[in-house]
RNA sequence: GGGCUCGUAGUGUAGCGGUUAACACGCCUCCCUGUCACGGAGGAGAUCGCCGGUUCAAAUCCGGUCGGGCCCGCCA
């Protein structure tokens, strides 16, 4: 006989079946035993009664919580007053017939089954996360994450979006945040970094030919972590051909929509509401910012995002000179495209940079890029690089532009802030499977760890 | 680089200079045939993160250290 979830029991009346999972919990009446049995798809109650079989009764006395089971047994209908209204399986439970113990478990070092129990501390959920993952929150999280996923990659795909993977290992860049590096074995005392966001390579495969590219990517940066960022995340990173700014926001707005909307959520307004940086500052003095009422933040499934744009291409550095604020590779507004060139007015030149706002929020961000090598060296003339600099930061992009490329824009989602606004979550972690602690020590595992003189040689690390 | 904060049974907390360190959950034993946060009786489990200092006396005060968390800086 075949394994059947929980969740199809309840269709199952009067059948014999098999179900497999964990024992989520027990109560044992002394002739009656109640066993909740937990699989991926929810709870289900199983029964044995001491007057039956004595060595079935005798082996569930021996369960214990979070043992492996399987149980097979008849599904019957409850009696009225026995349903459960709060399980999906309420009006049935299994007569068990036969028990295999398949996997014993040492008790849980925290409570796994039961919510109402205040949550065990972080260190202890991070170090046995394997079981923190066990628990209705972080199932329901890490699901809604994958289904997130799921369809934006559904929407993509339906319109002539392509799939591509850019490398992990690849060329630190002097601007943005700090790189995380990797040490080249066979190119010794040289450094692979680990990408900031894929913005280059995809701005090459819209030069490759390829229109409208996706990537769920991950992005890695060596900055102090926060609650709400850390050294990995994930983001929904798109690249389009042949668009316009208004384009690519369509594109996403749709997206969103389709995805946020087939998981159950409402959107506040459509289409998004759309401000320029100056009127976002002028009205809710930031550029992030949360358009519902009062009354509309107490309803959890309710969205409301909006886009700001005509962001400032360019800010003062400390040192008096002139750096990006969101990102080197965008276009100006094309009303400002001759003082860049000309390297005029720049405390005024406005970029193509838009954010995606969600509940108070930055849930994503992009651009249309500078196609025009002209362009692009412009941006890093205005920040003070010299022409060696210039050559040797974007030298490989300004080559590629001079091989007919269409112009381009794009944007990257951040998927755990998204993630966090659908689940009111305010901690990046819980959104994340496996996360890091706040000095970098990963979950479960015991990394950084130091390598040994051997592996240091080999790399070059260590001479001698 | 800096600031704040928390480390007490397996878990969550209380105790904040003076008996045997308390409570809840969990765990173990026994009882219980309709529970679903089952119930009842009993029990085990803590050198109070670590090192040092002050004191007749330290979980408690002080210094250091290690670990967790939050924030500033930083984060195209």
């Amino acid at each position: 006989m075949e394994r059947i979830l929980i969740k199809d029991t309840v269709d199952k009346v009067g059948d014999k079946v098999i179900v497999k999972g964990w024992v989520h919990a027990r109560r044992d009446h002394g002739k009656l035993i109640f066993i909740d049995l937990r699989d991926r798809g929810g709870l289900l109650q199983v029964v044995f009664w001491g007057g039956g079989d004595t060595k079935l009764f005798k082996q569930a006395e021996e369960l214990r919580s979070e043992f492996v089971v399987a149980i097979t047994g008849t599904v019957q209908k409850r009696q009225d007053n026995q349903i459960n209204p709060d399980l999906p399986t309420g009006t049935v439970e299994l007569a068990a017939e036969k028990l295999e113990i398949i996997s014993q478990a040492e008790t849980p070092p925290f409570e796994i089954a039961d919510s109402n129990v205040p949550e065990a501390g972080e260190e202890s959920r991070l170090k046995y996360r394997y079981l923190d993952l066990r628990r209705d929150k972080m199932q329901h999280n890490i699901r809604l994450r994958s289904a997130f996923v799921q369809k934006c990659r559904e929407y993509l795909f339906s319109q002539d979006f392509v799939e591509i993977e850019t490398p992990l290992l690849t060329e630190a860049t002097p601007e943005g945040s700090r790189d995380f590096v990797v040490p080249s074995r066979l190119n010794q005392g040289k450094f692979y970094a680990l990408p900031q966001s894929p913005q280059q390579y995809k701005q090459l495969l819209m030069i490759g030919g390829f229109e409208r590219y996706f990537q769920i990517a991950r992005a890695i940066r060596d900055e102090d972590p926060r609650a709400d960022r850390g050294f990995e995340h994930t983001q929904v990173d798109i690249e389009m051909s042949f668009v316009e700014q208004d384009d690519v926001m369509n594109t996403v707005e749709a997206m969103m929509i389709k995805t946020v909307e087939s998981l159950g959520f409402k959107v506040k307004d459509k289409p998004f509401p759309r401000f320029t940086y100056a009127e976002a500052m002028e009205k809710f003095g930031a550029d992030k910012f949360d358009l519902r009422s009062g009354e509309e933040k107490k309803d959890p499934k309710l969205l409301a995002y909006a886009w700001v744009y005509k962001f400032p291409f360019f800010e003062k550095t400390e040192e008096g000179g002139w750096t990006f604020t969101h990102n080197p590779f965008s276009m100006p507004v094309p009303e400002h495209l001759d003082d860049l060139l000309n390297k005029n007015n720049i405390e005024n030149i406005l970029t193509t940079q838009y954010d995606l706002v969600c509940n108070g929020y930055e849930s994503g961000g992009g651009s249309i890029r500078a196609h025009q090598p002209e362009i692009l060296k412009a941006v890093y003339e205005v920040m003070g690089y010299s022409a060696e600099k210039i050559q040797d930061s974007v030298g490989h992009m300004l080559e590629a532009f001079k091989y007919g490329t269409p112009p381009h824009g794009g944007i990257a989602l951040g998927v755990e802030r998204n993630l966090m606004n659908l689940t009111g979550e305010s901690y990046l972690r819980e959104v994340q499977a496996f996360p890091m602690t706040g000095k970098g020590q990963t979950a479960v595992m015991k990394g950084p760890k130091p390598l040994t003189d051997a592996q240091l040689k080999e790399l070059g690390l260590k001479i001698s």
